[in-house]
DNA sequence: CGGTATCCTTTACGATACTG
DNA sequence: CAGTATCGTAAAGGATACCG
């Protein structure tokens, strides 16, 4: 059996006993699929290479893999043209437009307490009787 | 060197280029700290134990790594008490509680779009044409 | 109780090469 | 162009045992 077929399980299956975001998390926050769900609301449908120059440490092998995922979510479609050479649309779709506000406040809360958490950080280091975090 | 003094490294160090809000997902959405956070908020100030034992699947090694992460990143307080047997107790600070909006905004979208995510992958994987991703 | 230490496995990821 | 195949690595996480 090849990778690429090899059935998709997510990464978290149990933490939602305890916590009722986790679906969600798991869904809309592991790796990668921030960056690109961002991308493709701000530039609109385009296509893979244009993705890729765009998220630009990302590898084609993981770029499509998570573009999978992210189809099979309902948060993107693509678009297969019948052309030589090949073209392929992505797009955003409503489900995953549907999470802007929630980017929204993300990128608030950061703009607000990212400073803070730094500042954390620096203090907690300089203290050299606290272990780091493994 | 042991474990646990390895110094702590982001999971995502580039992709915050493409996507603005990719360091606050690195702070509040890797794994496990969710469920923590989400604890803390629901329970209140609490022991080591008691965390472990609402967060069912974690392990004691994991749960230490990620409250350190926490508590460096001033999202958690940890008190030690000079007693015996040890009594050590968390809770969640100012700013972690900061985020509750965020994640009452989360849990509203899944409460909204988790089964039009679940039908969509439903479709997705009934469709034998299409590979699953990998 | 509140962790550490050690060992081990998984899995994600990166690099590279290749193809319809 | 839009991927896939293959290989290799490294970090995260789990299991288990142990300690002050």
């Amino acid at each position: 059996m090849t990778e690429a077929s090899t059935r998709w399980r997510p990464a978290v299956a149990e933490p939602e006993l305890a916590c009722p975001i986790a679906p969600v998390v798991d869904i809309v926050f592991s790796r990668w699929t921030t960056p690109i769900l961002w991308v493709l609301h701000e530039y609109g449908r385009q296509r893979f290479v244009e993705l890729a120059r765009r998220i630009t440490t990302i590898t084609p092998k993981v770029l499509t893999q998570r573009l999978r995922q992210l189809e099979r979510d309902g948060m993107v479609t693509r678009t297969q043209h019948a052309e030589v050479p090949p073209r392929v649309e992505y797009e955003i779709t409503d489900l995953g437009r549907s999470l802007a506000p929630l980017f929204a406040g993300l990128a608030e809360w950061g703009a607000e307490n990212l400073d803070r958490v730094h500042r954390a950080r620096a203090t907690y280091d300089a203290d050299p009787t606290r272990p780091l975090p493994g």
